[in-house]
DNA sequence: GGCTGGCACTTGCCTCGGGCGAGTGCCAAC
DNA sequence: GTTGGCACTCGCCCGAGGCAAGTGCCAGCC
């Protein structure tokens, strides 16, 4: 990817139209290098190395009288090879750290409060998608028949959560018999093991011989259920307001596309899916992405991972994006939401 | 809200006004109204009636040489007086009652569902929320030491739903202490009754008297957070690319608010729950949902209830609305979900 | 007296063309 | 290899004119 036949010159060129245009917004022209970087070249020069980029593919320019913006590989170089890192401000570590503890107590929902945050900070649309380890350990399991002829099923899976269910079987639940259940299930079920896969399993291999057999099979059906449930990534998504203002997304197609992919967001969990178990904050940019509503928005993204859980989080904008600063700022969060497992 | 003071052609012709701008979304001429209801009278009388309703505030045209579009008093004068009942064709209500049933199963996700179901039927933004009735009644209260140092809360609330924490006490749990703090809390937690508020007054009042002090806190307090998350309502929005399609939606502006909407959900939750135990299908209209983003928005709306849940459901699209078709839906899809308590 | 046909009028929308400004591309000169 | 100069190209803005839709009103008719 990366192209050698640029000599340093036409990088610094490369790499001051990408920033201008990130901040700017607008097609780049040579004058305003020169007087934004205090280039000691003339503008001639500059559109010279300009055509230059621009045969290499990394420059656009709209139309001809135009300045310049950067294509998509342009980007894409300029991550990977001209970019400098941009370590994050103190005052925004400390908020972020104080947003991300105020609420960390409810676990539920750290996704949602860190979408919130990364949202906020980033001035760009967030997610947060977290799931349960592969095989979420079933830590307690529990078959108690209540008065009143129903059965409370509660399972301890991992972390702080867990689930009940009661029902009432047809015919009423004997105690004894509920014991009974319990101990057959308890005694075959891998305790600190099994995903919903496998007590799925064990109830269609095994149930058939067993004593109290229907309320045993309605046990496991309902166990297999809420497993699943938890076991489901859960994407929550923060900031959409945030990217409908951007310039890119003023005309009615692009928000029309925003509107959808808010309403089936399927798309963008997919995307975010990539950034599953990788090592440090990563970009995805524009057709990269794919060709569909998302394919004029960049994806800053990382994986997050703790040995209870694992998944990824990631901001989503126009390509014209602050990389360096996205990239500093989704690594952090990625690595405080991992110490919260 | 009635008006006396319009005889039946302009009622007819009003009507009339109403259902062609809903259909075509454009002014209506006199011409077409003609046309269409195959009225025997000139279109010149039609324009004299036509400005009769005008000057009543039921009539409005944008410019002079455009024809008329119903203000917000139009619509609901057709709304409370001209509108005729939409029987919901049976293949809708097969189609419905089809979809509600094979899902009827997951039953945590029934608002989804039906949200997702409403907003297909509709054409609209459809919104469902349900919150379980005020005083959650806990059926349940277990408090049990695990192996391994940790405690474990497990709550039975209301139909098939129930929640468990654990936690690690500080210094670890000794199994004799967490079954006094069980008793404690057992003998004063009144089964059956309270609320999230009840249960912590409880802590408040009267746990600096008992003996496992600092447990049976830490307990009381997860049990008020954990039962405050059952009593939220929880809103499940589907469809909202089906109002980003209409033509009232199509430019910028719109388009932005509805993406904030979709972002900050607050104000339209809120709308919903006004709709919150009342009995039929009602409509609010336009600016009766406020100035905010929603005033351009009408909401289709209805209660639902059951013995386990109460809560609302309904559809957000433009003013320009089909009524009677989207009232009897709503009250269809509001009868049907009542039933799947 | 109310309804109707006819006609002038208003007004938004579309299109077209000219002026303007920004920025390029190229070339000759250094 | 770099630079200043200059012609050129477009996109954008703006105002004018033509078009179409639909009204308002008025005189006449049943």
């Amino acid at each position: 990817m990366l192209r050698t036949n640029l000599n340093e010159r036409h990088c610094r060129i490369l790499k001051s139209v990408v920033e201008s245009h990130v901040m700017r917004a607008e097609p780049v022209g040579s004058q305003y290098v020169r007087m934004a970087y205090h280039l000691s070249i003339s503008p001639a020069t500059i559109r010279g190395a300009m055509k230059r980029l621009e045969e290499e593919g990394l420059l656009d320019h709209p139309h001809t009288s135009a300045g310049r913006i950067p294509t998509e590989a342009g980007y894409r170089y300029y991550v990977d090879a001209l970019m400098e890192p941009e370590p994050i401000a103190p005052a925004t570590r400390r908020a972020l750290n104080k947003a991300l503890e105020q609420n960390a107590g409810v676990a539920e929902d750290i996704q949602g409060l860190a979408a919130r945050v990364l949202a906020k900070s980033s001035g760009q649309l967030a997610m947060v998608g977290v799931r349960p380890r592969g095989a979420a350990p079933i830590r307690r399991f529990d078959l108690v028949a209540l008065d009143g002829g129903e059965v409370l099923l509660a399972l301890g899976a991992r972390g702080d959560i867990g689930i009940t269910a009661t029902w009432r079987p047809p015919g009423s639940a004997d105690p004894a018999t509920v014991r009974l259940a319990e101990r057959w299930i308890a005694a075959r079920l891998p305790l600190g093991g099994p995903s919903a896969c496998a007590v799925l399993a064990l109830a269609a291999r095994e149930s058939a011989r067993a004593p109290a057999r229907t309320l045993i099979e309605e046990a496991l059906r309902r166990a297999a259920r809420m497993l699943a449930a938890l076991e489901r990534t859960e994407v929550r998504i923060g900031g959409a307001g945030n990217i409908a203002a951007q310039p890119e997304f003023q005309t009615a197609d692009r928000l029309r596309a925003l509107v959808s992919l808010l309403a089936e967001p399927e798309p963008l969990t997919r995307a975010l899916d990539a950034f599953m178990d990788s090592g440090g904050a990563r970009v995805t940019i524009g057709r990269e992405l794919g060709e569909g509503a998302m394919s004029a928005c960049s994806l800053v993204g990382t994986g997050i991972a703790s040995s209870s859980f694992r998944g990824s989080l990631g901001v989503l904008g126009p390509v014209r994006m602050p990389y360096p600063r996205l990239l500093s700022l989704v690594s952090y969060v990625g690595e405080r939401l991992t110490e919260f497992s």
